[in-house]
DNA sequence: AGGATAATGTTTGTATGCTAATGAATATCT
DNA sequence: AGATATTCATTAGCATACAAACATTATCCT
């Protein structure tokens, strides 16, 4: 009898709405922080530098960009110098893909920003709190 | 003694990168539970029927979205049908938006499947994890 | 009253992010 | 081997998002 009828709906309370604004929120804070490269341009970066050469389609599955989407990136990338590609001879649909020594230095000095970026954006919480809610929030990807 | 120097930078594990892949699963959810509109275009025209007429800036603050943004949602809300817009005679800059009886009735109807859109993406948690989640979520943003 | 300031809506440019279609190359399977 | 299927990269089209610049209109302040 006390059971509140889900007759209203608020948009304020919603996960698609607050993990929309919670991602506003970081990629200013990104932005601040790091203002040559975007969220997704570092993602790139540090994965490449991370796997070391791989191809274009596997670098995109590595973080979670499509086809479509990792394409563009890289296009940013290279023109800025900081990744480099060359067609696979083993394989000729594929694009092999590698940092410049460039872009190695770039993700060196960007790395320390990535961690105040990622602080930052978890200050409003506890350490526990942040520790919990990543927990939670990797189960949701 | 045995603490690990944060000189490794693992992608998967930062906050940026999990909300972008969340987001990337909520919106898949959403747009197989609500194939007509956008999760952008359904938080406008829930945040227009809930408020009642409003100026096209305001409905954007109301929904995190900067001018620019709410102008193109709004557009294609108005070539869908959904919203109305008319000149503010009180105040000539002004543009004043409304739901159309469609725009409510769509509302309407897209509401259970709001719903369902919240409730599919918190299952990876259990009722109290959703619970604490989503209120660490909320100071997020 | 009148000049500085601010708000509103628009446009342009850049960057994600997805779907769908395409052509080329490779794998698979009978 | 040959037909089928899959993978890779690219392209086009649509929809967020944000920044910056703009003209128009209100407001504020002295």
């Amino acid at each position: 009898m006390d059971h509140t009828p889900p007759d209203d709906y608020q948009l304020d309370i919603q996960v698609g709405f607050l993990l929309r604004r919670a991602n506003q929120r970081h990629l200013a804070i990104f932005a601040a922080q790091l203002p040559g490269l975007t969220p997704t341009q570092f993602a790139a970066l540090a994965k490449l530098c991370e796997l070391g050469p791989i191809s274009q389609n596997a670098l995109g599955r590595a973080t979670s960009m499509d086809a479509a989407t990792i394409k563009g990136v890289v296009d940013r990338l290279r023109h800025k110098g900081l990744v480099a590609a060359l067609p696979d001879a083993a394989d000729r649909r594929r694009l092999v893909l590698a940092p410049t020594p460039e872009g190695k230095a770039a993700y060196a000095r960007a790395r320390p920003s990535a961690h105040r970026i990622t602080s930052e954006t978890l200050a409003p919480l506890t350490e526990d709190e942040a520790e919990t809610f990543l927990a939670l929030l990797t189960r949701l990807g």
